[in-house]
DNA sequence: ACGCATATTAATCGTTTGTTTAATTATGTG
DNA sequence: CACATAATTAAACAAACGATTAATATGCGT
C-alpha cells in the first residue's frame, strides 16, 4: 500500500489547526493586505479569497476574525485613519491650540499626509468618490471637526490684522485645504506630467511654497480692501 | 385547450424583437445608466444585470452594443469626458491661446467643472484613485497636454514681470490647479461642513476669491523677491 | 411582398462569489 | 496531563455573476 492510498495527494502548504507562533500577526496581515488591495482595486473588485491568500491565510480565518467582508473593509479603515485622529487631538487640545496659525496648521497636515500614504488615496477612494463608504464617518469624525477649526484660525487672523478682513472665511479656509490637500491626491498624475514629488526636500519645499503663497495671497496689506466677499 | 397551453404562463413586459421607436435613444440609455452606477458604486460593485434593468433593458443588449461589461465601462468613459477634450481643444489653438492668462484658465477651466458635475467625480473615481481604469489615458489625452500648457502661462507671466521671477513655475502651476480643481473634488464634504456650493452666484464667488488668491499671491511687487524655488 | 440585416429578449451556461460547517491542531488552565 | 478554548483550514453551499445562444420581432432596400 502507497503512502498517497492514506494521505491526501498533495501535502498543502498548510493544515488546519491553531499556529504555533501565538501572536496577533494575522490579523494584522489581513488588515494591510486588506488596505493594500481595496485602494488598489476597490472593494466590489476584490474578491476575500485574494485577499487571505496574499496574506498567506484562507477565507475562513477573515470570517473568524471579522465576521465578513464588509466586517474586514470597517476594520480596515478604522485602522487606517489612525493617524488622522491622532493629528486631530493634537490639535483640538486648547493648549497647543491657542499659539497655532493657518500656515502652521497646514504644515502639520502636510507632514501628517507624506508620513502616512495611504491617507490621501483613502479620502479619495472612500470619501471623495461617490458612494464611498467612508464618506459620513469621515464628516463626523474629521472634517466637521477640523474645517470648522480651520475657518475659525482664519477668522482670528483677521481680527488681529494678520489677513484681509474682506475675505470670506469659509472660501479662505477652502483654499488653505485646497493648497494642502491637492498635491497628495494628484501626485499620481503630476509625479508623471510635473515631476514633482512629495517627500524628502521636495514636500519641505512644496510646503515652503504652498503657505507663503496662502499667505501673501491673503494677508491685508495697506490699500488693498475691496468690496467684502461674504 | 386553454390559451395558456400555448402561450407563456405570464405576459412578459418585453418580448424578443427589435422594437418599434427605431432609434439609438438604448444606446444613449444604456451610458447615462452606466455613468450613474459606475460612478455611484464603483466598476466592481455594479451587475450589467441592473444596468440594463435600470436603462430598462437587458444584460444581452449591452453584450450586443458594448461586447462586454468593460466595453460599455470604455464607451461610457469616453462619452463623459468629451466636455474635456472640448475644453482643451479650445486652448490648444494658438490663436486663442496668446492673450489667455492664468486666471482666465482657471476660470475657463472652473466653469467647465461646474457645467458638466460628473467630471469631477469621474476624476476621483477613475482617475485619482489608485488602480483607476482611466489614469493612462487621461494623462496622455488631457493632463499631459494642459498641465504643461499651465506651466509655460505661468512662465509667461514670469517674464511679463507680472508675477514673481522666484516663483517655481511647475509649483505655481500646481498651485493654480489645486485652487481651481479641489472645491470640486471636496463638493460632497464641504457642502456639507461648510455650506459651500458651486453654482449660480456661488460659483462665481468662489472663481472670483480664488483667482485674486492666486494672482495676489504670486503677483510681482517691489522688494518682495527672496531666494528662489526652483 | 419578400428577404436580409438589425435590435432585442428569455433562457441558460459555466464560474466565481461570500459565507458556512465540520474537522483539526495548538494553547492555556487547573 | 487531561480538557476546555482559541485559531485555523479544507470542503462545500447556495446565490449571483458575466457571458452566450437561440428565438423573435421590426426596419428597410429591392
Amino acid at each position: 500500500m502507497t503512502e498517497s492510498a492514506r494521505r491526501p495527494r498533495v501535502r498543502p502548504a498548510r493544515r488546519p489547526g491553531r499556529p504555533a507562533g501565538g501572536d496577533a500577526a494575522v490579523r494584522e496581515a489581513l488588515l494591510g493586505t486588506a488596505r493594500r488591495l481595496f485602494l488598489a482595486h476597490g472593494f466590489g473588485s476584490v474578491t476575500i479569497r485574494r485577499i487571505a491568500s496574499e496574506a498567506g491565510s484562507s477565507p475562513a480565518t477573515i470570517h473568524y476574525h471579522f465576521g465578513d467582508k464588509l466586517g474586514l473593509y470597517r476594520a480596515m479603515l478604522e485602522a487606517a485613519f489612525g493617524p488622522v485622529a491622532a493629528t486631530l487631538e493634537r490639535l483640538d487640545d486648547p493648549e497647543r491650540a491657542r499659539d497655532v496659525d493657518v500656515a502652521s496648521f497646514m504644515r502639520l497636515y502636510a507632514r501628517m499626509l507624506a508620513d502616512n500614504p495611504w491617507v490621501p488615496a483613502l479620502i479619495v477612494q472612500e470619501v471623495l468618490a461617490e458612494g464611498g463608504r467612508f464618506r459620513a464617518q469621515f464628516i463626523e469624525q474629521f472634517a466637521g471637526r477640523l474645517v470648522p477649526l480651520f475657518v475659525e484660525l482664519v477668522r482670528r487672523e483677521q481680527r488681529r490684522g494678520d489677513l484681509r478682513a474682506d475675505l470670506d472665511p469659509r472660501l479662505a479656509a477652502l483654499s488653505a485645504i485646497s493648497l494642502t490637500v491637492f498635491p497628495f491626491l494628484a501626485l499620481p498624475v503630476t509625479s508623471r506630467v510635473l515631476g514633482v514629488s512629495a517627500s524628502g526636500p521636495a514636500l519641505e519645499q512644496m510646503v515652503e511654497h504652498t503657505t507663503r503663497l496662502f499667505r501673501e495671497g491673503a494677508e491685508a496689506r495697506a490699500g488693498r480692501e475691496r468690496g467684502s466677499e461674504a
